[in-house]
RNA sequence: GGGCGUUUAGCUCAGUUGGUUAGAGCGCACGGAUCACACCCGUGAGGUCGCAGGUUCGAGUCCUGCAACGCCCA
């Protein structure tokens, strides 16, 4: 029958008042102390994205994360986690307003920017609250009381801040780009929010007839395209300045491909080949005739808009694909857009923000893109300027928000330089710290070891990146994020007839502009809260104004209002605000919001206080504060800042690691973090990455309710290597309830790593303790196997630590896994038995050598004393290692252990602290370590499991034979040098039980039995007679088998070993070593050809 | 197209400065309701270390090339 009381470990019995108790107790709320720099450690949580819910991911981040924060609160450093969410503008948006759809059938013009805003805050609160409970769940030990938000006050002010240090700065600036532009949701979107699909599509070939065609000269020019409706705003028709040579170079480089090519890819390659044959003879006349028609400046006819536009050269018309010649569209194409600048070409665009045609489309006006893709095929093909339509997979981007083909759309944005300024610019400026420009700031703190990368292959990405120095588009046209804090400004220019008079009266408005402003600072008291900037590029009639506080805005809107109501005669303002009426003509505030990551960057030093120039730090105390609410952030970021360090994806080291060390740099002086460490990417069995759409996901919460938080935790840390994707095998499993969950068998590892240290302790430590009075102990007189246990753990010690040192997780938790379930269940305790039991003496009693092993310093130690000291220590250091992994089970043993035996130690005795997550970190120490002993002891093992082998092959064959298996062998005798027979007799006392053995005979010259099994292990012989149980024959193949291989590994020593060079040229200990070997293998085999004979 | 990574037992992965007979967990086979634990104990089988060259006395490890897969950036 099963066994009808369960004994395992129970998590959910354990974790949510364990949870309590942590929080309860403020382990997780520090306040900054006298503690030096060196004894501080932060880090900041990467903000999850307010709308989800934890992933795989996140809970293999934040469980390394709560290792190290752990582990550090334990060494005694004064540690803090800060924790928080981010609004991922598009993100959330998108959701609630899909939301709003589905529900009202509203979209958000019908709400309106402030409700839809409000909606969105609704929504964040009723939601957004998961993420931090599922933190909780699994147990990480963030400062839950500071919880804070990109979109709170705090953020917002270091936002606006930043912003307006950069405008200032002359670091921000408006241009006109080209944006991946997302016609559902109406904003541009970033290129980290595309993706790219293969879609069915057409190659459709148009011709453009040519103006006032010569006699010879082609009278149409082809060109072939997947868009049509782009023609409508073509500026241009391209044609390669050398198609001649283009022609041979690419024939050139096919061939070299050819020569080099597997037989598999020659026939590709052939084809091309062939077909560059066929266009320098069949399109290349004609190609070089447009080539000198462009160069004589000739104009093509654009059918449907009937518009002139220019025959131009340009190499980005490859004479080798298409028709060789391209339409230009700056307006809608990356690569166009690039050419237009090189020509100077009209850039049009033909499009609306809701992808239909605008007026620049002509007839075309209001249809959608797709309808007047049709219509203009049509016409086209009415005109008979329709060559011929192919079908043709197509790459094409794809909004990664709303699933919509993305188009490129010209507009206007806000960006951030990132590249290298000019240097009287740069040393300007204060933030640059003497570097030329924001990317190489940043590249410099990592090339200089300010932050180091974990891999450190991983800073090469970050450098690449940075290197491009990309300017950094930060404007989104959505609702939800923090606002653009800037106003456009439409001046009131007379009007002038030359651009020089334009710019003079211009520069004279922006002038009465700037005193205006002055004005309404002195009345305000605002000082430095506007800042004034005429872009070159926009016409002269404008400029911008940058408002450092959300006052310098109330005051602008004010003066809105009053401008519509009348100017109040008796406020404070009104001279001010008649001077502003008296320069400008209109006034509004930029609708944009900010990138998401601008907020994100900012979010070590913004969380922390910054900037902390107008907060009246009040003292800070704890167990006064509200969630959420920030204090004293003065104080937290001159104690905290930089924080130690970051661990984040991969993914990310570009969007938000290289920026937030831009901004620490820049706001701060100080780079935001010292180490950063880069988790590899979780993906299923079969290599893909885990998605709601291929189902595949594994939800952290279902892996906590089946296997518990330490589970989860302990597997996850365990697979934390240093690779950059680790496979996880998902199956799903029915529950009883009927859902349907993803599991792993990975985590039962963890459940039952968790499971058998619960137990190890509760059930054996905890249950053998009975009587329990330890005493001061020399860890250099108690028994050999208490010496060895100790010996083991410190080598464990040193191990964990050199691999947190280094954050190797995996390498940390292996060593951990090796040393509770191998060294200290399996022989440890095992070996304890024998004194902890009743009938202990059993095994000393015909042994006086025994007693030696067993010896205390005073003698007054009992056997079971001693070992009931040494399994406790053993523990305590073992729980206290373990908590930083798996939290919950070790802090739930540490209270048993607490009750039981309260006071441990070796050398001193102490009581334990009350709580384990407060406890000291276990320092190894040096001297425990002995690494003869730990040699003596494998000789030991090497014996002991030599007699469990031979008994299993007994039973193996008395299995088979329908014989009753033994339990234990007669007799056995061990013949090995003096050395190691004084050893092994030492420990004779747990050999025979451990083995499984009734008589045991350790002898250098002991007489060998008749009718035996051996086994040979380094310089020790085993026998065991079995002649009464086995039929020996049969039994004979094993060791025939065994001397056939020490043969095979002798041979190939000795020839190692007669190689003159190998006996040169390698390390004198190698050749030593193997010279050794070979000596061994010899005698092995000298002993196992004797056994044979002996017994026929 | 550029960069990075991976390829070792049926599966998921370790393998340090090149040097014993290449390891672990799961799975598999056999044995075990012995008084911590069947989420367990004991024993075992299972590998031409992706392929081809090279360096070296010696290569899973270093170098070159190739292949497959994955990720990031264009």
């Amino acid at each position: 029958m099963a066994k009808t009381e369960s004994k395992s470990y129970t998590p959910s019995e354990h974790e949510p008042r364990i949870f309590e108790m942590w929080v309860k107790g403020g382990f997780f709320h520090p306040s900054p102390d006298d503690r030096p720099a060196g004894q501080r450690f932060s880090m900041v949580i990467p903000p999850p994205n307010v709308t989800g819910a934890l992933h795989l991911g996140h809970a293999l981040n934040n469980t390394l994360q709560d290792i190290l924060i752990r582990h550090k609160r334990m060494q005694g450093c004064n540690t803090f986690w800060l924790v928080g969410t981010d609004h991922a503008g598009i993100a959330t948006q998108a959701t609630v307003e899909k939301t709003i759809r589905k529900e009202e059938g509203k979209s958000r013009h019908d709400l309106g920017r402030e409700e839809l805003v409000k909606r969105i805050w609704q929504w964040k609160e009723k939601f957004g609250g998961r993420i931090v409970e599922q933190l909780k769940l699994m147990g990480c030990s963030c400062d839950y009381e500071r919880e804070r938000f990109t979109l709170d006050e705090g953020c917002a002010k270091a936002v606006r801040e930043t912003f307006f240090k950069m405008f200032r700065d002359g670091l921000i600036y408006r241009g006109k780009r080209l944006v991946n532009w997302d016609t559902q949701l109406q904003t541009a979107v970033a290129d980290d929010e595309v993706y790219h699909e293969t879609v069915k599509g057409h190659f459709y070939h148009f011709k453009y007839p040519i103006k006032d065609a010569k006699p010879g000269e082609p009278t149409h020019v082809h060109i072939a395209t997947t868009r049509p409706e782009t023609m409508l705003a073509d500026t241009a028709v391209a044609v390669h300045p050398e198609p001649d040579a283009a022609l041979e170079v690419a024939e050139t480089q096919l061939q070299v491909k050819l020569r080099e090519a597997s037989e598999k890819e020659k026939p590709a390659i052939q084809s091309q080949l062939e077909d560059i044959a066929e266009r320098k003879t069949s399109l290349l006349p004609t190609l070089l005739k447009l080539r000198d028609m462009a160069k004589a400046g000739r104009m093509i006819l654009l059918p449907l808009v009937n518009r002139e536009i220019p025959l131009i050269c340009d190499e980005w018309a490859d004479p080798a694909l298409g028709t060789g010649c391209v339409k230009i569209t700056p307006g809608h194409d990356f690569n166009d857009y690039e050419v237009g600048k090189r020509h100077d070409l009209p850039v049009i665009n033909m499009m609306t923000p809701d992808g239909r045609v605008n007026e620049n489309g002509g007839p075309y006006k209001d249809m959608k893109l797709a309808d007047a893709r049709k219509k203009v095929v049509e016409d086209l093909e009415s005109l008979g300027l329709v060559e011929k339509i192919e079908d043709r997979q197509i790459d094409l981007a794809h909004s990664d928000r709303s699933n919509t083909p993305i188009e490129p759309y010209l507009s206007d944005q806000w960006f951030v330089k990132m590249g290298d300024l000019e240097p009287q610019h740069a040393a300007k400026i204060e933030g640059l710290h003497g570097a030329p420009g924001l990317a190489q700031m940043a590249i410099d703190a990592v090339k200089s070891g300010l932050v180091k990368f974990h891999p450190d292959r991983y800073a090469k990405t970050y450098i690449d990146w940075l290197s491009e120095k990309r300017d950094w588009c930060i404007s989104r046209q959505l609702w939800w994020g923090h606002r653009i804090p800037v106003w456009h400004v439409n001046l009131k220019m007379q009007a002038v007839h030359s651009s020089s008079e334009a710019v003079h009266e211009q520069n004279g408005l922006v002038g009465e502009l700037r005193t205006a402003l002055d004005e309404l600072e002195q009345v305000a008291s605002c000082q430095g809260s506007y800042c004034l900037w005429a872009d070159p590029e926009s016409p002269p009639n404008s400029c911008f104004i940058a408002t450092r506080s959300p006052l310098a805005d109330q005051i602008l809107r004010r003066w809105l209002d009053e401008i519509g109501s009348g100017l109040d005669p008796v406020s404070q303002y009104h001279a001010a605000f008649q001077s502003l009426r008296a320069c400008i003509r209109k006034l509004d505030q930029d609708s944009d919001v900010l990138d998401t990551w601008f907020s994100s960057a900012l979010w070590p030093h913004s969380t922390l206080g910054w900037p902390n120039g107008e907060c009246k730090a009040p003292a800070l105390h704890s167990g006064e504060s509200k969630a959420g609410a920030l204090r004293s952030p003065g104080d937290l970021l001159s104690y905290y800042y930089p924080t130690s360090v970051l661990s984040t994806a991969r993914e990310i080291i570009t969007l938000w690691v290289a920026r937030m060390v831009i901004t620490g740099l820049y706001n701060v002086g100080e780079v935001p973090f010292k180490d950063v460490v880069i988790h590899p990417v979780i993906q299923d069995g079969q290599g893909r990455k885990m998605s709601k759409t291929l189902g595949n996901g594994v939800d952290p919460v279902d892996i906590i309710e089946e296997y518990g938080a330490d589970a989860l935790r302990y597997t996850l840390a365990e697979l934390a290597t240093e690779t950059q994707d680790i496979r996880l095998p998902v199956k799903p499993k029915k529950l009883p309830d009927g859902r349907t969950i993803n599991v792993s068998e990975k985590f039962e590892k963890g459940r039952n790593f968790c499971n058998k240290l619960w137990q190890a302790s509760t059930g054996f430590v905890l249950a053998n303790l009975e009587g329990y009075s330890p005493q001061p102990l020399d860890p250099k007189e108690i028994g050999l196997v208490d010496r060895w246990i100790l010996s083991r753990l410190t080598a464990c010690q040193q191990e964990v630590d050199r691999a947190l040192e280094k954050f190797r997780f995996s390498e940390a938790v292996g060593a951990m896994y090796r040393f509770m379930w191998d060294e200290y269940c399996s022989w440890y305790i095992e070996m304890t038995k024998p004194r902890l039991s009743d009938q202990a003496p059993v095994f000393v009693q015909n042994d006086g050598a025994a007693s030696l092993a067993q010896s205390s310093p005073t003698g007054s130690l009992s056997r079971r004393a001693s070992a009931q000291q040494t399994l406790v220590y053993v523990l305590d250091q073992l729980l206290r290692m373990l908590h930083p992994v798996i939290p919950f089970v070790t802090e739930a043993i540490w209270a048993e252990l607490n009750k039981a035996a309260p006071r441990r130690g070796l050398r001193e005795l102490r009581e334990a602290e009350a709580h384990l997550v407060a406890a000291a970190w276990p320092k190894a120490d040096a001297a425990l370590r002995d690494e003869a002993l730990e040699a003596q002891m494998a000789d030991v093992q090497d014996v002991i499991r030599s007699v469990r082998d031979i008994r299993t092959v007994v039973n193996d064959y008395r299995g088979r034979a329908k014989q009753p298996s033994v339990r234990a062998l007669p007799s056995v005798t061990v013949r090995a040098t003096p050395q190691i027979c004084e050893v092994l007799t030492r420990f004779s006392d747990f050999l025979r039980p451990l083995a499984g053995c009734d008589a045991l005979v350790v002898a250098p010259d002991a007489a060998k039995p008749a009718a035996a099994m051996s086994r040979l292990c380094g310089g020790v012989q085993v026998y065991a007679p079995v002649g009464d149980l086995v039929d020996l024959a049969e039994v004979r193949r094993t060791d025939e088998a065994r001397l056939e291989e020490l043969r095979g590994v002798l041979s190939r020593e000795s020839a190692r070993l007669s190689n003159e060079d190998f006996v040169r040229r390698a390390d004198p200990g190698i050749v030593e070593a193997a010279r050794a070997r070979a000596a061994e293998l010899s005698e092995q085999i000298r002993l196992l050809e004797s056994h044979l004979s002996e017994a026929g």
